[in-house]
RNA sequence: GCCGGUGUGGCGGAAUGGUAGACGCGGCGGACUCAAAAUCCGCUGGCAGCGAUGUCGUGUAGGUUCGAGUCCUAUCACCGGUACCA
C-alpha cells in the first residue's frame, strides 16, 4: 500500500479526529487496526450521548427492543448474535429516519445466581451485580447503539415494586389466587426442585428418587383471557407462523361436551358420580372403560378401601412433574373396582386408575375410546379391555348399507359374520363389502386406533350420524336430562408464579390466621428482598428469618407471618419492555409508553416461542386493564433467531469418560478433496475425536468466547460474521476460519477506500484534503460541508458513462435496491452482505482511473460505507470521515436510495429449456415480444438438437425469465 | 409421547414455482518472497470426455406442474419447547 498518501500525516492525537485514522492506514501498509479504531469511534458515540433519544413527534418512532439477558457471568455468542441482530436493525430504521429507541437491561433474579451461591459461598446479589458490571463493560466493547441512560436491573427494589404493586391489585381484582398444586420434592434436601434439576427421575445433587408433592402456590388466572390471546394471534401478521402455531396449540382451544357418568362400587352402591370431558363425543358408543388421575377424588376414595390401589396410587407418586416424563412413561394403569354407568346403554364400564391422565386438564377424568383413540387403545391392549369400533370411513359405511339395513355390527368380524348369516343378497358385492368391513375393523383391533372423524356405526339411533350430527344430538339429549353440556375448554393452565427460592421478587402477601391472605397495603410497597445474607442452598434466608417473616396483619393488628415464596422470573421479564420507555416513573409506567409501545421489533431465541411470548403478551393486557397501556399487543414484529452452535473434540479417558477439547485448540486434517478426515490437539500433535456440532455449553466445552475474539480481530469482525454465515433465524455454526474471511473482507474495504481516497487528483477528495489541516481545530464538519458543496467535477455525469462505468453504476443500484430490502423487509442479512462483498470484488476489478471512472468509484465507495454501517459501524464510521466527511453519528446521514435510471438494462439473459432441461441461454433485447423471444430460442443449434424427431406442442415464454419448449 | 422447525458441494450457506450451488470458508495451481506469513491471479458438486459437451444430483419414497430445493402425501434423522432453566 505504498501508494496511499495521509491526508494529514502531523495531526496529533485526536481520538477522534481524522488523523488517527489516516495514521493507522500509513503506519501498517494495509493499515486496518480495529483496536484503535473501534474505541475511538464508541468513546465519540458515548461523548455525544449518540443513542440517547427521548419523545420526539416530528419523526415516526421504532423501538427496537432484543430480549434482555441473564447475567450469568460473561457474554457469549448468542447474546452477541441476538444484539447484533437488533442493533443492525436499529442503526438502518435510524438511516431511514426513524426515532429509534433500542435500551437494554438485565434479567437479574434467578436459579443460576443461587447455585452459584452454594458453589462460591457468595451472597446471590454480589454475585449478580459482578456478573453485571463485566457483562455491561463486554456489550459496550461490541459498541452497540444502545440508550444506557434506561439501564436497570429487575433484582432492584425500584424496579420490583411495581411488580409488587400490580400483584396486589391482580389480587383484589381476584385474577391472583392461591391454589395447591404439585411440584417435584428432593425426600433428601427436604427442598422443590426444578424440573432442570431432576435427572431421570432422580434430585440433580442428592440423586434421590424425586417425589410429586401438593403445596400452596399463587396463581395467575391467564386462562380468564384465554380466548384473547387465542384472537390475538391473528391481529399479528409480522409474529413468525411457527410461533403462533406453537402458541395456538399451546392455548389449545377445544370444543366438546362434559359428561356426567353415574358410578357404583364393588358392592352395587351407588356413589358420586364422575364427570368427564371428550372432545370426541361421536364415539361415545365406544367407550369401553374410564381412566381418572391418580390425584382424581374417585380414585383416592376407592384406595382407602383397597391397599394395592393405594400402593399403586403411592408409585406414581414417584417421578417428576414435567410434562415430557409424564408423557413418555410408560401406561399403566389399575383397575379402581368402581363402575361407571354408561349414560345411553346403561352398561357397567371399569374405572381405571392411569398414569397418563393429568388431573389439570378438563375433569381429571376421561372415557376411553380405544378404537378411536390411540393412548386408550395401547392401555387396552395391555389391560385386555374391549376395543369396540364405532367410527368408520363413508367408503365401510356403504358397504355396510350395501348388506344391511341396521348398522350394528357387534364386536369383530365374527359378529359380523353372523349378523349376516342368512341373508341372500349380491354374491360379489356382499364378499367384497363383507371383506372390506372386516378389514377396517382388523385394522382396528390388531393395528392401532382409527382416528379420523367419520361416521357412526354400532350405535343404535345415532348410526350414520357424522361428527357435527352426534355433537349436536348428543349435547342435546343431555342438556336435557342434566346428564352433561357444551364446553369450551383450554388446553392453557393458570400461570403458576410462586417459587420456593430466595433469589425472587417476594410474594406480597401476609398471612394472618384470623384475615386469611391479606395483600401487603400499597403505601407498604415495596416488600424488600435484603441482598446480604449467607445462603446455604438448603433453606431460603428470608424463610429461615424470623424478623423478616414476622409482621403484623394489615387488617386486624394481629401477629401475622410473610410470604415467603418469592415470584417466576418470568414475572419480571414479562414487563420490563414497558418500563424502558418509562424511566424514573413513579408508577409502573407513564404516559411516555404510549409513544414508544407497541414495540416495533423484539428478537430474541426461538425457545421463548411459547412461555415468555406468551406471559408476555399476557402481561401487557394487564397493564391495559389496569389502564397503563393503550394497545392490546406488546411487540408487532418478532424475529426468533437460531442457535450458535460449534463442533466438538474429545479424548476417552480410561474409564468410559470423555474429556471435552476446545475448539480453538484443534487443528483439523483433510484429504486431497478437503474433506476432513481428522483431527489433532495443537498443544501434543495426537489425534483427538471428533464429535457432533452442537449447541455452545460449557458441558461440552465448545463455547468460543467473544471477547477473545473481540481481542483478535475486532468487534466488527465478529458483527460481521454473526450476520453473514447464516439467515438469522437459523442455527449459527461458528467458525474462525470464517471469521479469518471477514477480516479479510474489512482490509480489503479499508485498502480500497484508503487508496481512492489518498489520490490528490481527485476533486472531491482534494477539497476535502485542503480543509483537513484545519479542521481540527474548526468544528467538526466543516471540512466535508465545503467537499460537498463544490467541484462539480467529482460528481457522476450519467449521459458521459462508457460500458464499463454504466455497469458498475448498475451493479451499486441494484446493490442499493438489494441491501434496503435485505435489511429492511426480509431480514436477510447474510444475502445483502453477500451482494456487498460482490460489490467489492467488482470494485476491486474496475481499475478505470478517468475523471468519472473515479467520479463512479466514490459515489460507489461512499454507499458501501453507509450499507455497511448498520453491520461495521466502527470501521464505517472511520472511512467516512476517510472519504472527506466530518464526524459525524453516521445513523444521521441518508440512507443510500436507488437510482431507477441507473439500474435501466438493454438486454437480458434468458435460459431456454426443451422439456424442462436447460440446453441454451440467449441474450435478448429487454423490450423484445414473446414471439421473438421464442424465435430465437428455437434457433438455438443445442435446442435444435435436442429437438430432433419430436414436434412442438407448445412453447412457455416468462418474459425475463425463461422459454421452456415442450416436444414429444 | 405431544407441538413447532430443519435437512442442498468437503464445510457455512444462495436460489421469494423459472439457468441449483451466489457469497464466504476449505482445497488445488500460479505470482510476489532467500523463505514463511500476508497479499494478488486462476480453478474447484459427482461421473464420462483432451475438449465442446453429456449425464446424475437438493434426507428417503411417491404425487401435482410445461417446469419442483421450493407445493402436496408418506417416511427417516436431527434440533427447539413441553408450564419450576432462562
Amino acid at each position: 500500500m505504498q501508494d496511499i498518501q495521509p491526508p494529514s500525516s502531523k495531526d496529533q492525537d485526536g481520538v477522534t479526529g481524522q488523523g488517527d485514522v489516516a495514521e493507522q492506514a500509513d503506519a501498517a501498509g494495509n493499515g486496518y487496526r480495529p483496536q484503535a479504531l473501534e474505541s475511538a469511534a464508541q468513546t465519540y458515540w458515548s461523548s455525544h450521548h449518540a443513542y440517547e433519544v427521548r419523545e420526539d413527534d416530528s419523526r415516526p418512532k421504532f423501538y427496537c427492543l432484543s430480549m434482555l439477558p441473564y447475567p450469568s457471568g460473561a457474554l457469549h455468542m448468542g447474546h452477541v448474535r441476538n444484539y447484533t441482530i437488533g442493533d443492525v436493525i436499529s442503526r438502518f430504521q435510524r438511516m431511514n429516519g426513524r426515532n429509534v429507541l433500542q435500551p437494554m437491561g438485565w434479567d437479574a433474579f434467578g436459579l443460576p445466581a443461587e447455585n452459584a451461591a452454594i458453589k462460591n459461598k457468595t451472597a446471590p446479589a454480589k454475585w449478580t451485580y459482578a456478573n453485571i458490571e463485566h457483562m455491561r463493560t463486554q456489550l459496550q466493547s461490541m459498541g452497540y447503539a444502545i440508550d444506557w441512560s434506561r439501564e436497570f436491573a429487575t433484582c432492584r427494589p425500584e424496579y420490583y415494586v411495581h411488580e409488587q404493586r400490580m400483584f396486589v391489585r391482580l389480587m383484589k381484582k381476584g385474577l391472583a389466587y392461591r391454589r395447591n398444586a404439585v411440584v417435584n420434592w428432593d425426600p433428601v434436601d427436604q427442598t422443590v426442585l426444578a424440573n432442570e434439576q431432576v435427572i431421570d427421575g432422580r434430585g440433580w445433587r442428592t440423586g434421590a428418587l424425586v417425589e410429586k408433592r401438593e403445596i400452596p402456590q399463587w396463581f395467575l388466572k391467564i386462562t380468564d383471557y384465554a380466548q384473547e390471546l387465542l384472537d390475538g394471534l391473528d391481529t399479528l401478521p409480522g409474529w413468525p407462523d411457527a410461533v403462533k402455531t406453537m402458541q395456538r396449540n399451546w392455548i389449545g382451544r377445544s370444543e366438546g361436551l362434559e359428561i356426567r357418568f353415574d358410578v357404583n362400587d364393588a358392592d352395587g352402591h351407588a356413589v358420586e358420580p364422575i364427570t368427564v370431558f371428550t372432545t370426541r363425543p361421536d364415539t361415545l358408543m365406544g367407550v369401553t372403560f374410564l381412566s381418572v388421575a391418580a390425584e382424581h377424588p374417585l380414585a383416592l376414595h376407592a384406595a382407602k378401601s383397597k391397599p394395592v390401589l393405594a400402593d399403586f396410587i403411592a408409585e406414581l407418586r414417584q417421578g417428576g412433574v414435567s410434562e415430557a416424563e409424564l408423557e413418555t412413561q410408560e401406561k399403566r394403569g389399575m383397575d379402581t373396582g368402581l363402575r361407571a354407568i354408561h349414560p345411553i346403554s346403561g352398561e357397567e364400564l371399569p374405572i381405571y386408575v392411569a398414569n397418563f391422565v393429568l388431573m389439570n386438564y378438563g375433569t381429571g377424568a376421561v372415557m376411553a375410546v380405544p378404537a378411536h383413540d390411540q393412548r386408550d387403545w395401547e392401555f387396552a391392549k395391555r389391560y385386555s379391555l374391549p376395543i369396540r369400533m364405532v367410527i368408520v370411513d363413508r367408503g365401510v359405511l356403504d358397504a355396510l348399507r350395501e348388506i344391511q339395513h341396521d348398522l350394528s355390527l357387534g364386536v369383530g368380524a365374527d359378529a359380523m359374520r353372523a349378523a349376516l348369516d342368512g341373508r341372500t343378497v349380491d354374491t360379489f358385492g356382499t364378499s367384497s363389502a363383507v371383506q372390506m368391513i372386516e378389514d377396517f375393523e382388523q385394522r382396528i383391533q390388531q393395528q392401532g386406533a382409527y382416528t379420523e372423524r367419520g361416521l357412526l356405526v354400532n350405535s343404535g339411533e345415532y348410526d350414520g350420524f357424522d361428527f357435527q350430527q352426534a355433537l349436536d344430538a348428543l349435547a342435546k339429549r343431555f342438556e336435557a336430562d342434566g346428564r352433561g353440556e357444551r364446553r369450551v375448554n383450554f388446553r392453557l393452565r393458570d400461570w403458576g408464579v410462586s417459587r420456593q427460592r430466595y433469589w425472587g421478587c417476594p410474594i406480597p402477601v401476609i398471612r394472618c390466621e384470623k384475615c386469611g391472605d391479606v395483600p401487603v397495603p400499597e403505601d407498604q410497597l415495596p416488600v424488600i428482598l435484603p441482598e446480604d445474607v449467607a445462603f446455604s442452598g438448603v433453606q431460603s434466608p428470608i424463610k429461615a428469618d424470623p424478623t423478616w417473616r414476622q409482621t403484623t396483619c394489615p387488617t386486624c393488628g394481629g401477629p401475622a407471618e410473610r410470604e415467603t415464596d418469592t415470584f417466576d422470573t418470568f414475572m419480571e421479564s414479562s414487563w420490563y419492555y414497558a418500563r424502558y420507555t418509562s424511566p424514573g416513573a413513579s408508577t409502573q409506567v407513564d404516559e411516555r409508553a404510549n409513544y414508544w409501545l407497541p414495540v416495533d421489533q423484539y428478537i430474541g431465541g426461538i425457545e421463548h416461542a411459547i412461555l415468555h411470548l406468551l406471559y408476555f403478551r399476557f402481561y401487557h393486557k394487564l397493564l391495559r386493564d389496569e389502564g397503563l397501556v393503550q394497545s392490546d399487543e406488546p411487540a408487532t414484529n418478532l424475529l426468533c433467531q437460531g442457535m450458535v452452535i460449534a463442533e466438538t473434540f474429545y479424548r476417552d479417558n480410561a474409564d468410559g469418560s470423555k474429556d471435552w477439547i476446545n475448539p480453538a485448540d484443534v487443528e483439523l486434517e483433510r484429504d486431497e478433496r478437503a474433506r476432513v478426515i481428522g483431527a489433532k490437539l495443537k498443544s501434543d500433535g495426537q489425534p483427538v475425536q471428533i464429535g457432533p456440532t452442537e449447541k455452545m455449553s460449557k458441558s461440552k466445552n465448545n463455547g468460543i468466547d467473544p471477547q477473545t475474539m473481540i481481542g483478535k480481530y475486532g468487534a466488527d469482525t465478529v458483527r460481521l460474521f454473526s450476520m453473514f454465515a447464516a439467515p438469522p433465524e437459523q442455527s449459527l455454526e461458528w467458525s474462525e476460519a470464517g471469521v479469518e474471511g471477514m477480516s479479510r473482507f474489512l482490509r480489503r474495504f479499508w485498502r480500497e477506500v484508503t487508496t481512492h481516497a489518498a489520490n490528490p487528483d481527485h476533486p472531491m477528495i482534494r477539497a476535502a484534503t485542503n480543509s483537513r489541516s484545519d479542521s481540527l481545530s474548526l468544528q467538526a464538519g466543516e471540512g466535508a460541508r465545503r467537499a460537498e458543496g463544490e467541484d462539480a467535477a467529482g460528481v457522476v455525469d450519467p449521459s458521459t458513462l462508457d460500458a464499463g462505468q454504466k455497469n458498475l453504476r448498475r451493479q451499486l443500484h441494484e446493490t442499493i435496491q438489494k441491501v434496503g430490502d435485505d435489511f429492511g423487509r426480509r431480514h436477510a442479512f447474510n444475502t445483502a452482505i453477500a451482494a456487498l462483498m460482490e460489490l467489492l470484488n467488482a470494485l476491486n476489478k474496475f481499475g478505470d482511473q478517468s475523471d468519472q471512472g473515479r467520479a463512479v468509484r466514490h459515489e460507489a465507495l461512499e454507499a458501501m460505507v453507509l450499507l455497511l454501517n448498520p453491520v461495521v459501524p466502527h470501521i464505517s464510521h472511520a472511512l467516512w470521515q476517510v472519504l472527506g466527511h466530518a464526524e459525524t453519528v453516521l445513523e444521521d446521514q441518508r440512507w443510500p436510495q436507488a437510482d431507477p435510471s441507473a439500474m435501466v438494462r438493454d438486454t437480458l439473459t434468458l435460459a431456454v429449456q426443451v422439456n424442462g432441461k436447460l440446453r441454451a441461454t440467449i441474450d435478448i433485447a429487454a423490450n423484445a415480444s414473446k414471439d421473438e423471444a421464442e424465435v430465437l430460442a428455437l434457433a438455438q443449434p443445442q435446442v435444435a438438437h435436442f429437438l430432433q424427431g419430436l414436434s412442438v406442442r407448445k412453447v412457455i415464454v416468462v418474459p425475463g425469465k425463461i422459454v421452456n419448449i415442450v416436444a414429444g
